[in-house]
DNA sequence: CAGCCTTTCTTGACTGATTCCAGAAAAAGG
DNA sequence: CCTTTTTCTGGAATCAGTCAAGAAAGGCTG
């Protein structure tokens, strides 16, 4: 078994108590960045046996509100997980099969923030979404044009 | 009445067939920029009488699909839609209201687009959602705290 | 302007992700 | 070891959005 010692610091470094099933939450995320939270209780269950998936969900809530892990949310797509956390990077998503990558922006600091207008608003952090094709999407026989296609059949 | 002949204009243009409850929904998506489909169905019925929120739902799709009204979904919100299309602009949401103001970004054209490392992926679009404080909530008597606080009620 | 075919709207049930609730169970601290 | 505090369990509820089938309306043709 990998070692959870990280996990069990980290833990109590955000005053949170640790417990069995927030380390294996916690070694899901890392484990699988970008997961959903069924396949995070699909993993956790793999290694703890039956944990409810109400368990999952608050121990996510609470991770997420301490900052240990990272809540996203596609457009399209559930409430994902990450755990890089205030690296200020974003994220590629695949048009075609939904598949999610971590790109650092260009601009190493929160990107963006001189919006032309603001507004009136206090902007403190941008969120950049890229959209595009995976590699594996853009080079298999059907071209481009799948992307339309999709859009069409969920007319 | 207002004339609604520009919609129905717009309708044909997109080789769409015209109806009421398609008058009715992009008159609404124009006059209530962000609404979210609740909003649209109530704008709706107010103009027309009972109509389905089955038969909005539908509408709001096909709207979408031939690209006339656009949809939005802002993580921790519901989707959203508006009707400047085709302008690439972005959006601020307040952390505090949940409020929603367009920006244009500072680059005219696709910006940040220059991703230093894509992961091999093909990009043909950047979206960016700036989080801050609307001009009435960065004012109110209750300052940037409140946002740490929602957090905190929601744990 | 009547008729027909296709698209769109109505109705009503249903799904899937997420949250709420209340009691049982388990950690942390002393 | 005992109390307090927090978490876990299991089930029900909520809410946006979707499916399906039949009724109605739009638009084209003769």
């Amino acid at each position: 078994m990998p070692t959870s010692l990280p996990h069990e610091h980290s833990l109590r470094g955000a005053a949170l108590r640790v417990t069995r099933p927030r380390l294996a939450v916690l070694a899901a995320v890392h484990q699988h960045p970008h997961a959903d939270t069924d396949a995070i209780i699909r993993a956790v269950r793999t290694d703890l046996g039956e944990v409810s998936h109400q368990a999952v969900y608050d121990v996510l809530r609470a991770l997420t509100t301490a900052g240990l892990v990272r809540r996203i949310e596609p457009p399209g797509s559930v409430a994902r997980y990450e755990s890089r956390v205030g690296d200020n990077h974003h994220h590629v998503v695949c048009r075609s099969c939904g598949a999610i990558a971590d790109v650092d922006c260009a601009v190493q600091e929160t990107p963006c923030l001189t919006a032309s207008d603001n507004q009136g608003f206090v902007i403190d952090e941008a969120e950049v979404t890229y959209w595009g094709l995976c590699p594996t999407c853009s080079t298999s026989s059907e071209h481009p044009l799948k992307r339309q296609a999709r859009k069409d059949s969920r007319a």
